[in-house]
DNA sequence: CTGTATCCTCCATGATACTG
DNA sequence: CAGTATCATGGAGGATACAG
């Protein structure tokens, strides 16, 4: 019972779009492909059905990716990064490049982002 | 009980560091600037004492900040941002700047981030 | 002033099973 | 294939009181 969505910092904003678990991730594998449910599942291991379902919804609502159902047997559903969706790989991108540089200190394991 | 402390993407690092609840707004307040522990308490109202020096300390142990402690009475702690700190700076920005343009589509209440 | 120490609540996430 | 339904749980976060 929030008394009024409000941020201290534009930064918090962000956060809260791309801060969900899965999210920064599922719009990482989205950059510049289109990718069905499963692909993502396939992608992201570790998620559930029931969270990969949830994340996407949630970036849907905010309007960071598109979600297309084929009516087709077996279903077929494709999602890709909006306008706007697109807008924010800057910000991906610097996190990925700062993360980086953070994690060549630490050194546990690596992938680098260098698709982008 | 997490097998290994690994990301499957730097930026999982990146929000490992900064997407505790209050982390990004700390961090944003010590830009270019020392504050006290209770300067940073006003600052960021909603936030107890347990919640403040929980986050302070994560940011300390993660590297992000220095805490000196001067041994005087009344006691006197100072926070400020370490290299290492300083240099996610750029990262900030760039989801300050994402998050305004973001506001002002949904306009809510923004504070914006001309400050830096 | 700068914190600790307890206790408690709730919600994000997980596990599992099932459906059109 | 692309989800939904249900139940369980752990831990982040909050409230309150107290300490050096």
């Amino acid at each position: 019972m929030k008394p009024c969505q409000s941020f201290q910092c534009p930064v918090e904003a962000t956060l809260q779009l791309i801060g969900g678990k899965y999210k920064s991730l599922i719009l990482w594998h989205l950059i510049g492909k289109t990718l069905r449910f499963n692909e993502l599942g396939k992608l992201i291991k570790s998620a559930t059905p029931k969270m990969l379902t949830q994340q996407l919804r949630e970036l849907e609502n905010d309007g960071l990716i598109n979600r297309v159902v084929y009516p087709v047997v077996p279903p077929k559903t494709e999602y890709s990064l909006t306008p706007f969706g697109e807008s924010i790989i800057p910000v991906l991108e610097a996190m990925c490049n700062w993360g980086n540089s953070y994690l060549e200190g630490t050194a546990t394991c690596v992938n680098s982002c260098s698709s982008i």
